[in-house]
DNA sequence: GTGTGTGAAATTCTTCACAGCG
DNA sequence: CGCTGTGAAGAATTTCACACAC
């Protein structure tokens, strides 16, 4: 096909965005394996979802991609979602909130790989600073601005937003963060085009699949993946 | 008991759904207050949503329940939501995998609350079992069919399933589990139709966050909103 | 045969608009 | 007036089906 009709820069759905995120982890963990190719039909299986649902995704994203007939080359693939997505540049993120969940992500590194680094803890509490073990740098809330700016922190991960959470955030937009993960309990909104924001509540979680189990026992069988 | 007259209103739409769930988190919060009603379009504020929406996801569930004119009634919302979504029965959870947020999410409590109890932890480690302090029992993986089945844990919160993910999916079904949150890195799905899952994957929260971000600088360096 | 790419159809979800009640 | 409840319109997303390439 030569006609220069594709749809490259149109809006690519929210849900497929997420779904090549996974995508990607997906191919990441086939560094050191043999394996070069891979369908959309392994992928899809892999991530529960249907194999022409992420063929879709990869044509929203780039048209084609993949060899007809034998599937996606993994490291072309690989390289086409980092590009597209920003995943070639190294990404600066800190913790906000040292309680036991904190210190686990902090301690655990649970959240660094390739591509995300903490720089940096904090949390208003003084004397968590004083006594907590840790390599990373520790730093009370009200200079959560300077420290972001400073250290070029583009995410954070709030773990406890304290008793005014809007401060927190204020703080971190005036640092210049441009995404937030949120594991307190009170929801965050971003009204800025530029700021995003993801949710998520162990509670609402658990409480969504109680809800699911309750309906589905009282409805037949509805579909779920 | 509520005697089921559902309208015609036979499926409620997922995202209704976990919506509600967020709007009974945000009722709990008004224990105290001397505030007796609220009104769609405070809900909506609080949680980032159109009022409408609101309103729909609640007319999709119980048809009226509001009083015109002066929005919902805070308790019997509450109490309607309740008793919709089974929120009336305590539920007892595990924990599997306790490692560094394992053990945070033991010892912190994370998800006690009126609703959940967490009842005991796994690891296939057993010199953890042995050195963690903590007044939660502890137990060997091969051991998750037994004590699922015979405390009748229905929630299972994943942080490590070790090398052979699906054998501790195997065996918490086959203690009668029904419904999983996943923090491990590899995705988790059900096939069957009465267990439900739930995934989050902390670095493929941050990846969607930074891809939020590419597209959205592309897009505005088109000059698209 | 296997497996991608993609318009078109089907479905699911959201927004609109307004009737009707307090 | 302010606010809910809901059919209908509209938008977003998924599924289908099949052409085409290896």
């Amino acid at each position: 096909m030569s006609f220069d009709k594709v749809k490259r820069n149109r809006t690519i759905p929210k849900p497929s965005i997420l779904r090549l995120c996974k995508v990607y982890s997906l191919l990441n963990e086939y560094k050191n394996n043999t394996l070069t190719t891979i369908s959309s039909k392994d992928i899809g299986q892999r991530l529960g979802v249907a194999s022409h649902n992420i063929r879709k995704d990869i044509s929203f994203l780039f048209g084609e991609s993949g060899t007809i007939g034998s599937g996606y080359d993994i490291e072309k693939l690989k390289n086409q979602i980092e590009q597209r997505f920003g995943f070639n540049h190294k990404r600066n993120a800190c913790i906000i909130g040292l309680d036991s969940l904190g210190t686990a992500l902090l301690n655990q590194r649970l959240i660094i790989n390739d591509n995300f680094k903490i720089l940096a803890g904090f949390d208003s509490n003084i004397n968590r600073l004083e006594t907590l073990k840790t390599d990373i740098a520790l730093y009370p809330t009200h200079e959560i601005t300077d420290v972001v700016r400073n250290h070029s922190i583009e995410f954070a991960v709030i773990t406890d937003a304290g008793k005014e959470p809007s401060r927190i955030i204020d703080r971190l937009i005036n640092g210049g963060i441009r995404g937030i993960v949120n594991f307190s309990s009170t929801n965050i909104t971003s009204d800025r085009k530029d700021i995003f924001v993801s949710n998520f509540d162990l509670i609402g979680e658990f409480r969504y699949l109680v809800a699911l189990i309750s309906l589905n026992s009282v409805i037949n069988a509805d579909g779920h993946d």
